[in-house]
RNA sequence: CGGGGAAUCGUAUAGCGGUAGUAUGCAUGCUUUGGGAGCAUGCGGUCUGGGUUCGACUCCCAGUUCCCCGACCA
């Protein structure tokens, strides 16, 4: 993509109504825009970087044997009354909204019931089972209180995965392979050295859930890390306890055998895995029937991502002080060409040829074609973050090479054409 | 939801009961060109509604919005 077609302007200045650092760099760097407090919409570099994290977390959803599918955001009140989830003691944050013609609707928090209750039309039988869907969708939560930019908002998406399993055994085997799917998410985006699983509450579903947590100054959590080997259960891999705050009681602790020292951290729920049990398939009639044709609520578990907090997340950790650092993996665009127009024609000239070739090669390029000082230019590259930015100028031109500069580390190397061309995934 | 703070050109900020300033950005011109260039000219602003006052951007009240702390987060 030509800069010079992308609408988005940066700043200098940090936004006076952002603290959070995210929403304060990608505000700058032109990747989003805020509409009001918890709301955000998403520009060209943003969507793009939001794309990419979309792109691996349904990928793993898919290794895993997960199917996409796509439900309403505007949801009937009565399959929620059915579950009793849709009065306001029940559930407080809801948005509601008065259907024209007469009665409600709501703005879905999440999508437990609605799945559920599609699912009772298509499992019948034990040879329907298991079967796991999932989705990216707008999720709407009338937070009290908005906060740390994107990391907690009223309106998000959310990858939402459903399971749907004939008993608890079948659950576990399931439930154990999305854990590993979600540990391959957070180290194919950049985090996983940073990110725990974490014994959570369960809520009124189970006995424990699991958060995957990463430590961030920017978190809302606080959690209880081991270093050592300290325990058992899912959440006890060597070097790896954790325990969330909200369950650290004695009788937790020894439920768990937990032993040893534990370090308090404060960390960003990145994701969140729970058992349902047949909470929802028992409110909603999801029953089938086994090989004795004796009827079964299914057994169910849900498993979110929210892209855009990750998005945030990786902001929070990743960058520096001149601005955004992407990974590779979900970087807006691997390589950030820029010509320097001091050079005159011959280098434009040049460039602009550089680019058909890094295109043709099917490289994501951003190519900074304005007519703009270096300074400025190195700046905005800075701010947004490509990994690699590429600059010719007559000085790399008299020398027949390309100047690399790696974002990350600050590595200048002088590579000629070919040799860069080899290093460029496309 | 409880508590605290804030609201001034597009952005970031100063200031005063009596003509609203700076920086940046934007527009135009000239000079510049490897880390957000220089000079000149121009465009552009006091959240909304009441009240006090001869006079309110400034003081008071209410509303709205935003931020922070806490609570909540199935």
């Amino acid at each position: 993509m030509r800069q010079s077609q992308l609408f988005t302007k940066t700043r200098k200045e940090a936004p006076s109504d952002e603290t959070a650092k995210n929403a304060a760099l990608l505000i700058r760097a032109g990747f989003i825009h805020k509409e009001m407090a918890g709301v955000y919409s998403f520009l060209p570099l943003g969507l793009r970087v939001m794309q990419k994290v979309i792109g691996i977390i349904r990928d793993e959803m898919n290794t895993l044997g997960g199917v996409e599918l796509h439900l309403a955001a505007l949801q009937d009140p009565r399959v929620w009354e059915a579950s009793g989830r849709w009065s306001d003691d029940a559930v407080d944050n809801w948005f509601k909204t008065k259907v024209r013609v007469g009665g409600e609707a709501g703005l879905a928090f999440t999508h437990e019931e609605p799945l559920t209750r599609i699912m009772t039309a298509h499992i019948r039988s034990y040879k329907d089972l298991p079967v796991a869907a999932y989705q990216f969708q707008t999720k709407f939560r009338n937070e009290t209180r908005a906060k740390n930019g994107i990391l907690r908002t009223r309106e998000f998406l959310m990858k939402d995965l459903y399971s749907f399993s004939r008993d608890e055994a079948e659950h576990v085997v399931f439930y154990e392979r999305a854990i590993a799917a979600y540990k391959r998410i957070f180290n194919r985006v950049g985090i996983g050295g940073h990110t725990y699983l974490t014994y959570a509450s369960g809520g009124s579903f189970c006995k424990f859930s699991h958060e995957f947590q990463t430590v961030s100054e920017a978190g809302e959590d606080v959690i209880y890390v081991s270093e050592g080997d300290c325990g058992k259960g899912l959440a006890m891999e060597k070097g790896r306890a954790a325990i969330n705050k909200e369950i650290w009681t004695e009788d937790v602790k020894k439920d768990l055998g937990l032993q040893g020292d534990f370090e308090e951290k404060k960390t960003v729920e990145v994701g969140n895995i729970f058992t349902l049990g047949t909470r929802f398939s028992e409110a909603l009639g999801l029953s089938y029937l086994d090989e004795k044709g004796a009827s079964h609520p299914v057994f169910m578990g849900s498993y979110g991502i929210g892209p855009g907090r990750l998005m945030g997340t990786v902001v929070e950790l990743l960058s520096d002080d001149r601005g955004l650092v992407w990974p590779e993996s979900i970087a807006p665009f691997r390589v950030h060409l820029i010509s320097l127009a001091t050079g005159g024609r011959s280098v434009k000239t040049a460039t602009d040829e550089l680019y058909e070739k890094f295109s043709q090669k099917g490289a994501e390029v951003l190519y900074d074609d304005r007519d703009l000082r270096p300074g400025e230019k190195f700046a905005d590259a800075d701010l947004i973050g490509i990994p690699t930015r590429v600059v010719v100028s007559e000085k790399t031109l008299a020398q027949g090479k390309l100047e690399v500069k790696i974002r990350k580390t600050g590595e200048v190397n002088m590579l000629s054409e070919s040799e860069f061309l080899k290093t460029v995934p496309s």
